[in-house]
DNA sequence: CTAGGATCCTGTCAGC
DNA sequence: TGCTGACAGGATCCTA
């Protein structure tokens, strides 16, 4: 469930609280999370954090990698002084470390802990060399960030998937990094586009403007905190939902568009659930 | 090569 | 209540 911008803003506040820390131990509770050896992550310093796409990357000293990708249910909960939780959003974020989901726990030399959740096992943490990272199949296909892409690029990496939906060519990570279900929805609501739209059938002109909703949509996203416990926990205590914040069709099926007042239909393109106007997208 | 469906895994919810 | 099938903010593998 986490797309780039969750990823964006779980980077922007573990690099906060991480950089200049040493690891002290690492406790893998499910093999299948994590890929390495484990015990050779142990007293290593933090240097820095990256993103790419959807995949966060920490760079500790050694030229060593710590790639983490959440998927679906991926989470990190970061509990020290302060606390941090971001990904999924679920109760775990408000729950005691570590829970039932709990796969992997970095602890590190202040004590704090940083704890890698994901309930349906599809994510992963992977420690690598820099010269193994630069490898990494999912890393290589990955094309550029959306602010990377002009629209001429943008408009030919979507001729490669001509025969295809419009929905199913933005979610292919080789055509533009970081777009997922939501992003992907949201976008092409704010370009007018009908998801099942064949991409042979979507304009130059089009496709600019779906370019300019993909990174207007996660801007604001992003500004709004991605999805952090800040988000979840609403001032009064009561759980929230951060797509509140700038979601117009997503999980809006039954709701009046706020465009045109029609209703938000819901159904399957490119094998994901799929929400939109049939009035403001052609 | 492309497109589309199955698959990995666990949990929840709607409908009998 | 208990069962069953569908579905879930992802990416890869397999088949046609």
């Amino acid at each position: 469930m986490p797309e780039l911008p969750e990823v964006e803003t779980i980077k922007r506040g573990l690099e906060h609280f991480l950089i200049g820390k040493h690891i002290t131990k690492v406790t893998v509770k499910t093999a299948k999370s994590f890929t390495g050896k484990s015990e050779e992550v142990v007293g290593h310093k933090v240097i820095e954090f990256k993103r790419r796409g959807k995949a966060l990357l920490i760079g500790l000293d050694g030229n060593l990698w710590l790639m983490i990708h959440l998927r679906m249910t991926g989470q990190l909960i970061y509990i020290g002084e302060e606390k941090f939780a971001a990904g999924h959003p679920d109760k775990s974020f408000v729950e005691k470390m570590p829970g039932r989901h709990t796969r992997v726990i970095f602890e590190f030399d202040d004590a704090s802990h940083l704890y890698f959740n994901d309930q349906r096992k599809f994510g992963f943490v992977k420690f690598v060399s820099k010269a193994e990272l630069e490898k990494d199949p999912f890393l290589t296909k990955l094309a550029p960030e959306p602010w990377e892409l002009t629209p001429e690029e943008f408009f030919a990496r979507l001729q490669r998937r001509k025969g295809t939906t419009i929905k199913a060519a933005i979610l292919d990570q080789s055509v533009i990094a970081g777009v997922g279900n939501i992003y992907a929805d949201e976008s092409l609501f704010f370009a007018q586009i009908f998801p099942g739209r064949k991409v042979a059938d979507v304009s130059r002109a089009e496709s600019g403007k779906l370019l300019k909703g993909i990174r207007e949509v996660m801007e604001a996203s992003i500004a709004s905190g991605g999805s952090t416990m800040k988000d979840y926990v609403r001032a009064d205590g009561t759980k929230g939902n951060y797509l509140e914040k700038f979601a117009k069709v997503f999980q809006h099926d039954g709701q009046k568009c706020l465009t045109c007042s029609n209703i938000i239909l819901k159904t399957k393109i490119a094998g994901r659930g799929t929400h939109y106007c049939p009035e403001c997208q052609k």
